[in-house]
DNA sequence: CCGAGAGTGAGAATCGATTATCATTCTCGT
DNA sequence: ACGAGAATGATAATCGATTCTCACTCTCGG
């Protein structure tokens, strides 16, 4: 059950392989069947995310969120419902600029939220 | 040192009166020579907004916010240095649109980060 | 085969924010 | 002035997220 770095390449690769940023808990309950601790999976992506290998995504009233750190300039949505995080391509031109005279905008952060296609579904 | 409804119109009027939104404890230090306490802090500022008198203002990593209601739509600019959080008036085009197909967007949020113009002061 | 050292998981501990508790104080109509 | 009921503040308690502890397990070079 145990061997070295077969865990942080689960969890590494199952942030990579993801097409939206996870929780730790998310993490622990996709990967639940090698038995993997929460303790392992903060300690794991807190290493990787030290080192540069993934982005820590952090939202208003959630846990953090890890994805890969090679993704290109993007943004987020969070479902109402399911609350899940989704990655959303693509920037709004213009938005740095918003700022009055006198701030200097170093980043910003675009937050989208609704339904995602999931939770969208039309009961037929 | 008490009466009814001081303690209320004191908050509220600090929020209708402060340009920026305020943290619990802001409003607490800013009234301090009052005397008020926390705990009527945040159950001035629950049941204001509660009743729709106040909104309140969520950013990662940092407490719960308060500022007036009426506000026309706008976003928030965090200051990288100094912490406070600032309103910034108006909004990008486009933002809604950004989401992929099957996402139906609600709402959104832009949090501008960089440094306020208070810390943002050239050193003569 | 051995030992050093890293990795692990269960659970305790911690953290900051917020809420609950409770004895006291105040307000107000009468 | 009086009593009911709301408000207050100090402090304890709670909450969810995260980190720490520690005994144990595993890997790997020699």
């Amino acid at each position: 059950m145990l061997n070295s770095g077969s865990h942080r390449d689960a969890v590494l690769g199952l942030i990579r392989m993801t097409d939206r940023p996870l929780t730790a808990d998310e993490i622990r309950e996709a990967l639940r069947t090698s038995g993997i601790g929460s303790a392992t999976v903060y300690r794991i992506v807190n290493r990787a995310f030290e080192a540069g290998e993934i982005a820590r995504v952090e939202l208003p009233g959630s846990p953090a969120r890890f994805e890969s750190a090679d993704l290109p300039h993007h943004h987020h949505f969070e479902c109402d419902n399911c609350k899940r995080v989704f990655d959303v391509p693509g920037c709004a031109k213009g938005v740095a600029s918003l700022a009055p005279d006198g701030f200097a905008v170093e980043s910003h952060e675009i937050i989208l939220r609704g339904q995602c296609p999931d939770c969208n579904e039309v009961p037929a």
